[in-house]
DNA sequence: TACATTTTCTAACTAGTGTTAGGTTTTGAA
DNA sequence: TTCAAAACCTAACACTAGTTAGAAAATGTA
């Protein structure tokens, strides 16, 4: 315990809390010095000594966002028995990579609202972090695909921003107080897996589809 | 042809079409009049001739987007033969619905940057036509579930939410000139029905690639 | 042509923006 | 207590925002 922090840690924390929440609220441009500064307790002019513009502000708000997925989903895989397999691993992932966002959802959501209007320069930085974050993600997927565990012809780059895309969209919807966190990912991640016609309430190995390989292609394709 | 407009239609779509650019770019409060009139080729002052202030102008915008979305998927619903089953409708609306949202890809993107930060008043008034357009959905998702086509623990409200926040996310990655829309929504679908693990073979595009030629699109994807 | 209507422009006002320089208070070690 | 460093504040500067009133141009009809 006690934990001794810097003084001044704790004063850049709460001038992040309070530009993270208001980016989310009010955008890039929509973003008062002096609003982030009321929410901090503090006027405009003191965010200056902690950070040198409003433009190292928001950098620092998106690569909090990205970092604390990418620190939690990568914990959560490390924590994984070695023999883990492909389902698994999807699901905690998906587990960590949900709590992560709801958790620091201030920092997401600001992400979300923010991203597309923030100078180019900050953007690019900030983008080397996401395409991290997604180069996990697709190794997951790699991995299941080569043990045979999804259908072969899976692309597992649609797959990937499939899951999140649908995975960064909780934040918009999730509220806290109802369903735990931990079922919905669960749901989702029986979605990913099985989809709604999936059969499998339980089967960890759809080995049917990968291995026997039935060639009749045009017979289902009529079904669509 | 020789659809006869009157003159003031065109200016105001004119108008229309550089404002949802422009808010798609810079966002709500990061776009200004004088930006939005100079795409435009106009001057700042006479965009108050069409719209009578910059929150009018943002409300059509967003309407607009969410219109296309609902009246294509509308349509092509309605045009599905009555015996049509909940994986053909399903299928169907995903395909219009993504062909719509990348059609008025600028009202969409303009809708996903810029919803969080514009006035209640504005937002309340458009929550509602993205309502309407979620029980579309919920639907048709219902139907098929009583039909007895999906696992029986499946939950459709997330089903739902999951569906349409990784389509909504599409627009964000998809780029014109590479795999068509339809085959990506036809994968989509078939994650949707079937998971990355379900054993039905199908994936129905014709000739995987749109092409013999690996075409290959750089997919220059984000992570998150 | 003439002339009323529609459409666009010009020029300005008020309010609020990010940022800074320099002063004031608070903090914590000696 | 002393006093320098850290943290914060005040007041201002240069600039840009949405909006408006009135003049000017374009348009269409008689």
């Amino acid at each position: 315990m006690t934990k001794k922090l810097p003084k001044s840690a704790i004063s850049q924390k709460r001038v992040l809390d309070a530009a993270a929440k208001i980016f989310r609220d009010y955008g890039y441009a929509g973003t008062t010095m002096r609003t982030i500064a009321d929410e901090a307790n503090l006027k405009a002019g003191s965010i200056y000594y902690h950070y040198k513009s409003k433009d190292d502000l928001i950098s620092a708000v998106l690569d909090i966002g990205i970092n604390a997925v990418t620190d939690r989903v990568t914990e959560a895989l490390a924590a994984l028995p070695e023999d883990a397999g492909g389902r698994q691993r999807i699901e905690t992932a998906i587990v960590a990579h949900l709590s992560a966002i709801i958790e620091v959802g201030d920092y997401t959501l600001a992400t979300r609202r923010v991203f597309g209007q923030v100078p180019e320069a900050i953007r690019a930085k900030n983008t080397r972090l996401r395409d991290s974050y997604g180069a996990i993600w697709q190794k997951i997927l790699a991995d299941a695909h080569a043990r045979g565990e999804f259908r072969t012809s899976a692309n597992l780059t649609l797959a990937r921003l499939f899951i999140l895309g649908a995975l960064n969209w909780t934040v918009e919807w999730f509220k806290p107080g109802g369903r735990s966190i931990e079922d919905v990912a669960r749901e989702f991640a029986s979605f990913v897996l099985d989809g709604l016609s999936g059969r499998s309430e339980n089967a960890a190995f759809p080995a049917t589809a990968a291995g026997a390989g039935p060639k009749r292609r045009s017979a289902r394709v009529r079904a669509l």
